[in-house]
DNA sequence: ACATTGTCTACAT
DNA sequence: TAGACAATGT
């Protein structure tokens, strides 16, 4: 829901752009927004958990983002959600209860048939769970794609990547639909960008600064534009009756002061003031600035500012509107970081069960984190009773990587993708992985493989690390290839994200090698990380794309023509550009 | 007259 | 889920 009208209210600062301006940057993700599209396509099958690989569209969908990006030179860094702020309690539970209504109706169309209208409620009974989460996660693995489970909400830890220099793992935007991120400052955010690229800008920067533009800010710091965005309705605190984020405006550009604002509002709505409205907003206010995050640097939790001693002293210590912080309840430091890093639910405190999803099953997951960030590096197999995982703390890494070559290069089986491509064209490279099956140590039953192991059932965290071992570290190679010469012939211009080929499930990655092996692949320097699926095959699966990497604007009106009857959203694309 | 609140529909396939 | 538009309230 984010900031009531926000985005609308602040449309003077909102600007068409394309998602190649950040070419080079690394773009903070918030995998919620994403989540939810793609369940679309699959709702049904996601509610009623049915077997198939319908099931699995919305990792197409991601993932096809993933790569568009890619392709643009971006480096993503998803940011999945955690528990749940105690604020916001109230919103998700309302949100929970109407999924649940939804199901039970869809359930009930179902059972009389009614296929199309179950289905249509279904889509609204979608919910991202963890395990729909963590699936992602293990594919965002295997691609290599940065990602961290913020400890509470996705959007303060995207804000405060936002805040961080790149060189410390910071981001230059972010990709949300939540306006939330603005209330908690973060400097860049594209809202609504579609599978083209093409979506909307804001700045913050650019909000304080204008003197032309109304609404003006020009009067406004941070603190104030929080305070604005809490008085007009947030997640964390319903609006005072009357009060939109027009008024709101109106108050905090009048009195350019949080707490005098409170005062005038209960002076002249009296009664229609809740009782503790003033305590719940100075939370929700304290919520946006100082919300906990995962330092994935030092790797434990921390302030997204820090508190300062005037708040500590005003709340008396009474901080769980934060999460959790202190007592019994305290999250340790590994255990942060094993939610961080996607190995623990953040809700349930169990460690995730291993158990692949099938199409992506036995592809060997390699994970190679740039700079200083924490590197996690998985492995699941085909092995169907085994599981697999690999961290590699800085502690485990040192301890491990000792029997470990050196130059080992990747590869190994590459299972389920062999299976979906000609083999003969299958590139691998041909040295030992090491893995190391994590086994009985740690209670998981043989006939059960995929069983939670419940935190408690285990010894400590530090006994997870040392029964594992480190997958070995490659040098060079992003990501393997596997290559279908006659699925695909890969084009891409310089203003689009397109290809032609045969719709073939096809999952196609990367590198500037695959030219060197692939026949009938276009060569082009810029070539990145592709990913081909029926799915995304079928998005643009009108006329071939001559090739040609600098092709302008004269031979785009012909293709125009040539693709407006068939995909109009494609015209879409290329009017906006 | 303006701001807020309510309702419809696209989302993606 | 959220934007666009219409209806309603102050």
């Amino acid at each position: 829901m984010g900031i009531k009208d926000l985005l609308k209210f602040m449309k003077p600062y909102i600007q068409p752009i394309h998602i190649k301006n950040y070419a080079g940057k690394r773009v903070g993700i918030d995998a919620y927004s994403w989540l939810h599209k793609g369940a679309y396509s699959c709702s049904m099958e996601l509610c009623l958990n049915s077997d198939g690989e319908k099931k699995l569209r919305y990792l197409d969908y991601f993932m096809h983002r993933i790569n568009l990006l890619r392709h643009y030179k971006i480096t993503p860094v998803v940011v999945f959600d955690g528990g749940n702020v105690p604020c916001k309690a109230a919103t998700e539970h309302e949100r929970h209860r109407r999924t649940m209504a939804n199901r039970d109706l869809a359930m009930e169309k179902l059972k009389e048939g009614n296929v199309s209208a179950a289905s249509e409620l279904f889509q609204r009974a979608v919910s991202i769970t963890p395990t729909i989460a963590h699936q992602l996660i293990q594919v965002l693995r295997s691609e290599n794609v940065e990602f961290v489970v913020a400890p509470y909400e996705a959007d303060a830890q995207l804000a405060y990547l936002s805040s961080l220099e790149v060189e410390k793992g910071g981001v230059a935007a972010v990709i949300t639909e939540d306006s939330d991120l603005v209330a908690y400052g973060c400097q860049a955010i594209v809202f609504k960008m579609d599978r083209f690229g093409n979506g909307e800008e804001i700045v913050l920067d650019k909000i304080f600064d204008s003197a032309i533009r109304t609404p003006s800010f020009r009067n406004f710091d941070k603190e104030l534009f929080t305070g604005m965005c809490v008085l007009a309705g947030c997640d964390f605190l319903p609006s005072i009756p009357g009060i939109g984020i027009v008024k709101a405006y109106g108050l905090v550009s009048k009195y350019r002061n949080l707490e005098r604002v409170l005062s005038v509002l209960k002076f002249e709505k009296g009664n229609q003031v809740p009782e503790d409205y003033s305590k719940s907003f100075r939370e929700a206010v304290a919520v946006f600035q100082h919300a906990q995050i995962y330092d994935a640097d030092m790797k434990k939790l921390k302030h997204i500012k820090p508190l300062p001693q005037n708040l500590l002293q005003s709340l008396d210590g009474e901080l769980d509107f934060l999460g959790p912080t202190n007592g019994i309840r305290e999250i340790p430091p590994s255990v942060a970081t094993a939610i961080a890093e996607g190995n623990m639910d953040p809700i349930s405190m169990e460690t995730f069960d291993c158990s692949p999803s099938p199409r992506y099953d036995s592809v060997p997951i390699r994970i190679q984190r740039s700079g200083r960030l924490p590197r996690v590096e998985a492995a699941a197999t085909s092995a169907r009773n085994s599981c697999f995982v690999a961290f590699s703390s800085q502690k485990t890494r040192e301890k491990k990587q000792e029997p470990v070559p050196k130059k080992a290069k990747y590869v190994n089986e590459v299972g389920t993708l062999e299976k979906l491509i000609e083999p003969s064209v299958v590139i691998r490279e041909t040295e030992e992985t090491t893995i190391v099956e994590r086994n009985s140590p740690l209670k998981v039953p043989d006939n059960n493989p995929f069983k939670r192991i419940k935190l408690d059932e285990m010894p400590s965290f530090q006994m997870v690390e040392s029964q594992v071992s480190v997958v070995t570290e490659i040098e060079s190679l992003d990501t393997f290839l596997c290559v279908s010469p006659d699925s695909l012939t890969l084009e891409v211009p310089d203003e689009e994200f397109s290809w032609k080929g045969k719709p073939s499930g096809v999952v196609l990655c990367e590198t500037k090698r695959i030219s060197e092996v692939a026949s009938g692949v276009t060569q082009e320097e810029n070539l990145d990380v592709l990913r081909l699926t029926s799915q995304s095959q079928e998005s643009v699966n009108s006329k071939p794309i001559v090739s040609g990497g600098k092709r302008k604007l004269k031979k785009k009106s012909e293709q125009l023509k040539s693709l407006e009857t068939k995909n109009s959203s494609i015209l879409n694309f290329f009017s906006r550009v």
